[in-house]
DNA sequence: CAAGGAATTGACCAACCGGTCAGTCAGTGG
DNA sequence: CCACTGACTGACCGGTTGGTCAATTCCTTG
């Protein structure tokens, strides 16, 4: 028998990241205005005035918590191994273990597309060069490298493969919960089946091949 | 000389048009928690306590608004011609159309996109029975039709083809203030040629073909 | 014209918001 | 032992929120 807590944040983290761990999982699930400091500071099992004390305002804290959630996912998808395999092989892999971690880490994920949506085209700026920048032109320095070693067509435009491949997991991801419900669906519940199908049809294209479909 | 409205919804028609409109505009805009009923009110250019006497409360205000934007996407996606043309002309039109229609519609489409982010599993047999089932159900069934004409590989599942198509779409509307600045990017700001190219990947696919590109 | 329901309003409310503040407390260096 | 400091707190602030209500105006119908 011990305190109860309907939901916490770990006890023996610091208040700062206690606070940070708190806010980013209400901000997360509810949005900026939907979350109050005291539900932050309930969450953390701290008081409110100790989140003034380490965070001069809510939009600070709000700005940490995306900072934050951009360090990670930025790590995350650092690695991206090269040159040992053949570029289809390389952008399975890609779109596999991105979309994992993007499910893996949903809060988060969940968390930047939220604030993708939000205002205008200056606030685009930051989260371009911040959280996708690098990994988004190393997926295409990766498929400009395969076209040259003709893995690919030569009429193709590499940033459109990249964009194309990331948005089928962005896709996914928001919307696996509408996906479910249609009966034509299969693959709602499965990641690893959904990139199997799409990848398919992103390196074979839809039409039937001329000769055999096979390379 | 007259009135003088910084933004207004026009004044001819009835208040729960205006207050309609002027809610949608918000919500779209800023999301459910950032607008107060006062604002609308403001907008609107009636009383707060008017909105109270046409809507039973803010939540229900909003619900119509969603309602009504999801039936206004819904009649703009109703016409898909069939049979006059190949397959890969229908997909490319539909692509292009629900694209355009999209950007035309901004934003009705952002509410319904954040709407979309917001809470779990329940909330998205809704959507997917009153906003988007009809038409993916029938975008479904254009592409098995035109694969019973062998216009498409016999292996390829309908479904998994329908998701990536609107992927593609969403992901632009979504992403496009950040791919803008992606030196690599030079469709951003061209939704025509980003639909060709996007297209021509999904038909073709990405991998040289075994012996002439095309069919 | 009178009657009555719908539309509309300003005044008002309790609850809650982000944020402040004075002050307690544990630790620490001299 | 004392002075100082940073972490932390409960009480509190002005302002705003969603929502109510009695009163008034408008419009229709008899």
């Amino acid at each position: 028998m011990q305190a109860i807590k309907v939901q916490a944040e770990p006890a023996d983290a610091s208040s700062t990241e206690r606070i940070l761990a708190a806010a980013e999982a209400l901000f997360s699930e509810q949005g900026f205005d939907a979350v109050s400091m005291n539900a932050i500071a309930a969450r953390a099992g701290v008081s409110k005035a100790n989140i003034f004390h380490h965070f001069s305002n809510k939009n600070a804290l709000y700005l940490a918590v995306v900072k934050d959630a951009c360090k990670e996912s930025q790590v995350r998808l650092q690695h991206m191994e090269s040159s040992t395999s053949s570029l289809a092989e390389r952008l399975t892999h890609f779109a596999r273990s991105q979309l994992q971690s993007m499910l893996d880490h949903g809060q988060t994920t969940r968390l930047i597309l939220r604030e993708l949506l939000q205002n205008g085209p200056e606030h685009g700026r930051e989260l371009a060069e911040q959280v996708f920048g690098q990994s988004f032109a190393r997926l295409v320095e990766m498929i400009r490298d395969g076209q040259t070693r003709s893995e690919l067509r030569r009429e193709i435009d590499p940033a459109a493969v990249a964009v194309m491949l990331i948005a089928i997991n962005v896709y996914f991801f928001e919307a696996r919960d509408v996906l479910r419900h249609y009966p034509d669906v299969d693959f709602a519940d499965d990641p690893q089946r959904y990139s199997e199908k799409l990848l398919q049809l992103m390196l074979h294209g839809i039409l039937p091949a001329p000769k055999e479909p096979q390379q």
